[in-house]
DNA sequence: GGCTATTGACTACAGATGTAATCATGACGA
DNA sequence: TCGTCATGATTACATCTGTAGTCAATAGCC
């Protein structure tokens, strides 16, 4: 389990954590259109994404209602995390360093962090 | 340019990051050892690498020596800000709010970042 | 009841990726 | 001088990805 959700399968899930239960063809109305897909290119997505049990399906009709199987969460959770295991040793810290360094964070960026940070602390 | 670099590609840019200039053989003795590849598998990679122009070689007798062309810093800031964009509408504040409240973080880790943040408001 | 449009299933195909074997060449020791 | 070894170059090949075309079933329209 726990398969990988390439870049375009992404655009697909993005689509489906906004607003589900969706037809292929609502998913496909719904990519960003910069994108500019083909319905088919959306159908195979789905099929893909059925395939590694990330969206399930319903049949309504003679067509299928898709919606994901996976939270958005755990996927931007883990995610994130491979990220900082490859590129900082899996700290937290490291990685606001680098970002909050070469991102010109405004003082109220600062300042929601730090009021976040607060919140946290126990 | 800014060719990307592939999971696998990552393992040999990490020891040259690490240490640079290298034979061949020297990446592969390297690489860690739970990656388990054999000596033609980094020399593809690094051809590959050189394909890409993301490392460089220099002629050392019948061989190269390879290091790097591309700062581990800027690569670092390209797949953070990748990450950023694509899951957290580019913003900081979220990426760090969703990690800092996944990741149990110390107190110690919550003023870490505190003091960087200071020293950083202007 | 036959034609057409919708929809999912299957097929296609080039390029990237992971992983490696094989080939060619030159250096080096016997 | 001849065979061997190290080293880069070339080739291999299965899988994944991006992008889509084609086929088959079905449902509704005339």
């Amino acid at each position: 389990m726990a398969e990988r959700i390439s870049d375009a399968e992404h655009a697909v899930m993005e689509v489906l954590w906004d607003e589900a239960p969706l037809s292929a063809q609502d998913v496909a109305e719904r990519i960003p259109p910069e994108r500019d897909w083909s319905a088919n290119t959306v159908k195979t997505l789905l099929g893909r994404l059925l395939a590694k049990n990330i969206i399930g399906h319903e049949e309504d009709g003679r067509r299928y209602l898709y919606r994901p199987l996976v939270a958005r969460g755990d996927y931007v959770e883990g995610e994130s995390r491979r990220l900082m295991d490859r590129l900082f040793g899996g700290k937290l810290t490291p990685l606001v360093a680098h970002l909050a360094e070469r991102d010109a964070l405004t003082n109220e960026d600062i300042a929601e962090i730090e009021a976040l940070l607060k919140g946290l602390k126990s």
